[in-house]
DNA sequence: TTTTAGAACTGGTTATAACCAATTGACAAA
DNA sequence: TTTGTCAATTGGTTATAACCAGTTCTAAAA
């Protein structure tokens, strides 16, 4: 195998390097790490090819190693890249990181005849707040848009919806009717990527009002934060779903 | 809350100072990570509670802050630490469970320094019920094994489970110890890919007794038919766990 | 008394520098 | 030609040091 063909000139991940200056708020690695996510994106770096070496990197990029370490790091840890000890880092060819499709068992009977509806309960826009800094990284005064609603089958009540947007991946706050996930195909923001969490809780009286149910029902609450290609994270949503209604199901497989 | 509660003397994690030295070949960071979960396992450092601060854990232990930085990033990405910038470094109070990847209950908690343990409920030989011809895929009549324990960490109760298994998988119902997974391995049966499907309910008398809960509480069900290499349904079972220490992750790719 | 400024924490980022450890490849010896 | 050795190259670990950025608490000001 050809794992040792490191030829790929620095000068093509170098575009990207005019970005990495102390002008932008974000930190060096992640301006670095968002620098070689491009460029195996326009494919200047391919499936199986080497980065430089970290050095090498190092003095390219004119910042520390350590920097170019955490940049590749994270990527690592993301399943985009490889390291060999000794050998190099490389562009992993599958990106087969157990991402399991994870749908809700009732959204899917509601594909299959059920009629899905939503209420908007609130739409509004302003800026991040402190608990959503650390789950969307975003700069503290970054614009986000605000959606909530309830979403029905039937017109029978089936989750409540807080989703939280940057604001630069929409054209306006408007620009969602029906579908957020269409509105954000629309500018080359859907989210490819997400993380998922699901806790149980007991339902308060708003959401068990809400939902149709009585207050001390068992709830599901699912919280995601999306990411988009570039792997920013542009999403974070919680939906509140009644615990009788509604399942998830995932196909787990064995890590490697 | 008592976010800042901080008393734990450093002392409490030195004892196993005396390990971190060159003597044992693994890097340092590792046995700093050790440190911590074995204060973990044994109490020194309760849920929700804070670590030293790094500065104070770097000059303890001898070892520069980078060191423990790597030591408790680690610890943080398995979700047994969270870190509050300005705040403090904390021991996480819930579990968090990948939701897509298939792991036993013994190397889950073994990986987070938990010492992992079961107490057996029931142990009974029959044939598949009803209900279960439609998951399992099997004929009425086909010979099962059921098993029915208590999991526990650290000798606190984390979930119930419930589990049966084809009899044609096992060389007896005594070939399982401690470890399920660890029997069926043994005859080349383990599950490589399973189904799982999760919900939320209120525990009822019987399980919040088993589990240390209230009645009324919120729980988790998770339910599972497990496959093994030739595709074949060889595993069903449920799980119960308490709401307030389990979370579930899952990692996804968002489908069309 | 309440409010507010700020000192004194906390973790987060980055630079410089050295050495360790795995891999590779060139080159000499068989 | 094959084999073995060794130097060069790669990523991995660690130390020292400085500063940035949130959080918390105290003490001064209102």
């Amino acid at each position: 195998m050809n794992i040792k063909e490191k030829d790929i000139p620095v000068k093509r991940i170098s575009p990207a390097f005019s970005k990495v200056d102390s002008e932008h708020q974000q930190p060096l690695y992640r301006q670095v790490q968002e620098a070689i996510r491009e460029a195996i994106v326009d494919r200047s770096l391919r499936p199986d090819d080497a980065l430089p070496a970290e050095r090498e990197l190092s003095s390219a990029f004119g910042v520390s190693r350590i920097t170019i370490r955490k940049a590749i790091e994270g990527l690592v840890n993301e399943g985009v890249l490889d390291t060999h000890h000794g050998s190099g880092t490389f562009v992993r060819t599958k990106v087969e990181k157990n991402f399991a499709q994870l749908t809700s068992f009732s959204e899917e009977m509601a594909a299959r005849g059920m009629v899905p509806s939503s209420t908007w309960l609130n739409r509004t826009s302003g800026s991040v707040r402190p608990e959503e800094v650390l789950t969307l990284r975003a700069s503290p005064g970054t614009a986000v848009y605000r959606f909530s609603r309830i979403r029905l089958a039937d017109d029978s009540p089936m989750s409540i919806e807080y989703v939280t947007i940057l604001a630069n991946c929409l054209p306006s706050i408007e620009a969602v009717d029906h579908s957020l996930y269409e509105a954000l195909y629309k500018t080359g923001n859907r989210p490819v990527r997400a993380l998922q969490r699901l806790s149980a809780l007991i339902l308060n009286e708003e959401k068990a009002n809400l939902l149709g149910a009585s207050v001390g029902d068992a709830g599901l609450l699912a919280e995601r934060i999306g990411f988009n290609k570039s792997g920013v994270a542009i999403e974070f949503s919680q939906s509140f779903y009644r615990g009788d209604t509604y399942d998830f199901v995932a196909e787990l497989s064995i890590s490697e």
